[in-house]
DNA sequence: AAAATAGTGTCTTTCAGACAGTATACA
DNA sequence: TGTATACTGTCTGAAAGACACTATTTT
């Protein structure tokens, strides 16, 4: 065989010659409730980092795109069949994972509460709520979670993404189920960006942008004047 | 040897009982010149694809970061020391090279005229003008390119990046030598979005981000009034 | 003086924040 | 009737587009 560095072209490059990167997928699924940023982690019960949390993920297959390989995690690993999936950041430091060397490639999952709810209760994954700046995983006591290898990178990497883009992007509808009031997606904005927001300004940009529809329904079981419900013009997110 | 599934949890798994994609990185390597923005390709001289132009690329290294190949990509296939390098999306479709399983982390360099001028004369890669919309590479002539392997569409996303960010990030500055004037400023962004932009309203967008320092001196050579120079504050960039 | 571009003053429009007010539900 | 929240009208200030105007250099 014909000697050849690895800094040499692709062409007549021989891919058993040398050791290789391993590549795999991590999911970030997030949620916003109540305000808040949550997370899907997965308790680790083995070493390395036995006891810290970390993000549900997986080899990437030789017969199987990167997309493909995120959904099937998704579904295998979180028991979900669809959700708003987009490539997040591929990070690839040589010793982010002490057991071999992994390049991982992050997907960014938005969820609608009820997503997560079903997703928590079939006791594969447990819900954090994402705090702080620098960011923090919380469990529902307030005690922050350890996170394994650089998943804390990651979802520090996922907030940012959320809050460079939901100002101009559909992202936040992801977050809600078909029919939600104003007031929910307000919610929405200010979980991701971590402040309040004025209403009037916030229902004037969101209805000037004629992407809402009115559906002349009102929320139920509000103990006060319910407000109307809004879906999304189209077949947007 | 345990028979463990590609799906498994990556715990107990061995790395070298399955097949998996190679990792590479790719590089597009842009410049803003005379209001057009520039990318660098290298022409292909071996089948698959003998004649089409392709992104400078190569192999990650079992003991090197992603950001060190890119880096070494660029001194060793470029011949380029230094330039503002970040990640761009990571691309993982099964098919997207004949000859075998590739997934590509792309990078964005942004280099200044004069550093695209020196590659060039360097003489292994050649500077096309990516026009139009969906975009094209141009030589010279105005004659189209064609591009290798799925190398469009990552230059598609690389230029889409850029219309996103250039508004509120310093990623101009990194097209432009130390001193500038603000016209030259104005055409980076205009190269960018493929638009033009109102003079007042951009000298004023500028001045009053505070980003700016005049230096008092101003661009020789011109056959007109002289524009001052200004510098970016601190070391941005 | 002519040509060319640098740089500015100002009008107008648009849009976001602030805040007070009205509307409508439940208790 | 009280209270809580939905929803709206309007003022104000910040910023961008348009456009005309002045300034300063070379030829």
């Amino acid at each position: 065989m014909e000697h050849i560095s690895i800094g040499d072209d692709i062409d007549g490059y021989d891919p058993a010659a040398y050791d290789r990167p391993s590549v795999t997928v991590d999911l970030v699924l997030l949620a916003s409730i109540e305000r808040q940023l949550h997370a899907l982690l997965l308790r680790r019960d083995q070493s390395p980092q036995a006891g810290c949390w970390a993000l549900p993920g997986g080899f990437v297959a030789i017969d199987e795109s990167l997309d493909a390989a995120a959904a099937r995690v998704l579904r295998d690993k979180v028991g979900m069949e669809r959700a708003h999936l987009e490539q997040l950041y591929t990070f690839g430091a040589i010793d982010r994972d002490p057991r071999m060397r992994i390049v991982t490639v992050a997907y960014l999952a938005l969820l609608r509460p009820e997503q997560m709810a079903r997703a928590e209760r079939a006791g594969r994954v447990t819900a954090a709520t994402l705090v702080g700046d620098p960011l923090r995983a919380c469990n529902g006591e307030g005690t922050d979670l350890s996170l394994a290898f650089d998943h804390r990178a990651i979802l520090s990497v996922a907030r940012e993404r959320l809050r460079g883009k939901i100002d101009y992007s559909d992202l936040a509808f992801a977050f809600l189920p078909e029919r939600f009031t104003l007031r929910a997606l307000q919610d929405v904005h200010e979980a991701v960006l971590g402040t309040t927001l004025n209403k009037p300004a916030f229902r004037r940009k969101m209805l000037d942008r004629g992407q809402l529809v009115a559906t002349g329904d009102r929320e139920a079981d509000a103990s006060h004047r319910p407000a109307e419900l809004f879906r999304v013009r189209d077949a947007a997110v």
